[in-house]
DNA sequence: AGTTGTGTTGAAGA
DNA sequence: ATCTTCAACACAAC
């Protein structure tokens, strides 16, 4: 499930892989997530604009295209971008990865997971960006091989087993008053979540339980079912407790472990307890240092009581009786 | 083989 | 207002 450590791994994956690029063609096979457009109307505005950067905002993904328009996803349960790069050595074909592997390599683009491709955008490296990159280093100019405005070199799949995620084409400028990202509370990472605003926040929500507040996006955006149940785990509170009745201490304590758990979570390029994989197919990393999150009934790795799930708000919540006050 | 659990978000209902 | 329920959708696990 993308939370904002998997969104800010794919946000920093694109940003490294695409920007530059031209758009050349879209194919959707379900363009009922494309929303407010025709795909026919999507695929015209889209084409020929070139990438200029990636960022994001809470789980929002933002992907900047020249004169001013924005690609607006939201890869909500089951999303995840994969970027195919074409063989080098075939300039004219997307080879499949586990044709160019090395013996002990994993293809991870065959996972079950990779294979739900419900839309396809084409990308040819800027001729002129190619031209400048292959100069600086000494190369021959291969700008001949980019002309043709029907090459593409790369491709962004969009595998989506659910079908839950959204595309939608908007105005640059106008991305800070989509109704939805108006609506987002502050982001979890940002400089703008401080501790001040956290103890507001609890105190504007002092009869919420604080698992529910950790997960409600108009509060505080990035934080999904997996991060809240670590993050709780962390700071030895129960997700049941409400808002008020967290001492200043204790909210001291969370707010740090919010941003260390992320933090740590980034690093680890997010979690793939299911569906989620990164840009290049692979899983990340923070399913194996989970400690409560979908480990009821096992043992806490901190004090041996048996971890326990709970539904709170229609979704479970993981946690250790013992270790969590 | 039918039922259930899965989780993000927004909308509808209470 | 604010809370709860449902719907979008597919599939693995029971």
């Amino acid at each position: 499930m993308p939370e904002l450590p998997e969104v800010q791994t794919v946000v920093d994956d694109l940003n490294k892989k695409i920007k530059g690029d031209i758009i050349t063609d879209f194919w959707s096979e379900w363009p009922k997530a494309i929303k407010e457009k025709t795909l026919a109307t999507f695929k015209k505005e889209i084409v020929g604009r070139k990438i200029l950067g990636v960022r994001r905002i809470g789980k929002n993904i933002f992907v900047d295209l020249s004169d001013k328009k924005t690609l607006y996803l939201h890869l909500k349960m089951t999303g995840h971008l994969l970027i195919k790069i074409q063989n080098p050595n075939d300039k004219f074909q997307i080879k499949s990865k586990n044709q160019i592997l090395k013996s002990k390599e994993v293809d991870y683009f065959a996972d079950r997971v990779n294979q739900y491709v419900r839309h396809k955008f084409f990308l040819r490296t800027d001729a002129k960006q190619q031209n400048i990159d292959e100069s600086t280093n000494g190369k021959v100019d291969t700008v001949k091989n980019f002309v043709d405005s029907n090459r593409y070199d790369k491709v962004i799949e969009f595998s989506d087993v659910r079908k839950f995620a959204k595309i939608v084409l908007v105005d640059t400028d106008k991305v800070l008053e989509l109704p939805e990202i108006k609506a987002l509370g502050v982001d979890a990472v940002s400089p703008e979540f401080t501790f001040k605003k956290f103890n507001e926040i609890l105190d504007k929500k002092a009869k919420s339980l604080i698992g529910i507040i950790l997960m409600d996006q108009h509060l505080i955006a990035g934080i999904g079912n997996i991060y809240r149940s670590e993050i709780l785990f962390a700071a030895g509170i129960l997700p049941t407790r409400q808002a008020e009745k967290i001492s200043l201490a204790e909210r001291k304590k969370l707010f740090i472990w919010i941003g260390n758990i992320l933090q740590k979570a980034i690093v680890l390029r997010g979690t793939s307890d299911s569906d989620y994989r990164d840009t290049s197919g692979a899983p990340g990393g923070f399913q194996k240092v989970l400690q409560v999150y979908r480990k009821a009934g096992e043992k806490c790795q901190k004090c041996d009581t048996i971890v326990v799930r709970e539904t709170i708000g229609q979704r479970s919540v993981f946690f250790c009786p013992k270790c969590q006050k």
